[in-house]
DNA sequence: TCAGGAAGAGGACATATGTCTAATAAAAAG
DNA sequence: CTTTTTATTAGACATATGTCCTCTTCCTGA
């Protein structure tokens, strides 16, 4: 995680060990929970390796795939961290995971108590924003298939990795379309 | 403007005061542009009065509403702001307009040499955030007849001033199935 | 090594939503 | 005011996408 904060240039090497205090390594297996929804979210946490999926409930119990998260990044039900209310999201593991854990309430004394800290975070939510923006455009613009072409395209890790259901409401649609999708697109 | 940064409850009466030195006032008529599409947005603005619509185009030329912002609020294309790169988005007065506006280089100033400002932007940008996520929820888990309830209960405003073709696309569905919907609507 | 369950493909059919168009109604322009 | 343009509604029909179900394949756990 420490290079992961290293690399944007902002820290310098003294408020990067000021994380050494306040992470504990957590590991959790596959199918089990970082968070559930109606839960406030308290902590952040970076994968060291592994693969975890956020996903939130409709009214009659279908589970659609909001976030899909692998190792070296940051994970966390955001909204709910920044508003400390409970949050839509469940967090769950599609591996084994091995990650580093920090406390909101240890990153806010960080933050607090230091501009380039406060900076950093800054950046994160604008980062987080932004890739929200992107996602939220293309469900706007783009059809089922243009979704999942650019989904090939531009994201073939997931593909590889990630279960088509999962992917499927990740792009929502269902499971069936994604199907239909995939057949058509071999014909092509 | 000033008094929307007060009711943060962050920034000094000192602080406060060092907008006025970067604001500047500025007019425009129903149908004009703040920013179109492939321009860098260099500016946030508050607005005093009026309506802003921002949208952006699909592949086809149809236009898709992102974000609808009154009076009292800041408006900005925040994603091209942040990254300093061409914007999506097309901001359009859908009526007269007073404004006052700041550029990003003098706000940039002030949130570089000073934490509570840093403090203040970063909290806007999770603000936005969560708003983003919250549409993000509903187009994922409502079907459009429920996005188009849940808009007149929470965003009656909305409903009451800006034309059904503009709410279509800010629903994500076309002004034919907004007009059967609200008929379905008057039925119940 | 095997049984049971999950995941994916795909047929048949249903439905939400889009397209195209015309008729009115409302707003803007002259 | 009158004319012209733009918004809104709505019919007929088309299409994208969903629902329900079955058949395989393939894990996974005992």
């Amino acid at each position: 995680m420490k290079s992961y904060f290293q690399s944007l240039n902002i820290l310098s090497e003294e408020e990067l060990h000021l994380l050494e205090g306040i992470t504990s390594s957590k590991q959790i297996k596959k199918g089990s929970f970082l968070i559930q929804e109606g839960e406030v979210c308290k902590e952040v946490v970076f994968i060291r390796s592994g693969i975890l999926r956020s996903f939130f409930t409709k009214p009659n119990g279908e589970e659609v795939t909001y976030c899909l998260t692998f190792g070296n990044n940051l994970m966390t039900a955001l909204s709910s961290l920044i508003e400390e209310k409970p949050t839509h999201e469940n967090i769950q593991a599609l591996t084994d995971l091995e990650l580093e854990v920090i406390k909101k309430s240890d990153l806010n004394k960080l933050v607090e108590n230091n501009f380039r800290w406060m900076k950093v975070v800054k950046i994160l939510v604008e980062q987080q924003y932004i890739e929200l923006e992107n996602r939220m455009l293309d469900l706007q613009r783009l059809d089922a298939k243009e979704r999942y072409e650019k989904l090939i395209n531009e994201r073939e890790e997931l593909v590889r990795y990630i279960p088509l259901k999962h992917l499927a409401s990740f792009l929502n649609i269902t499971p069936r379309h994604l199907s239909r999708l995939r057949a058509d697109f071999q014909n092509v």
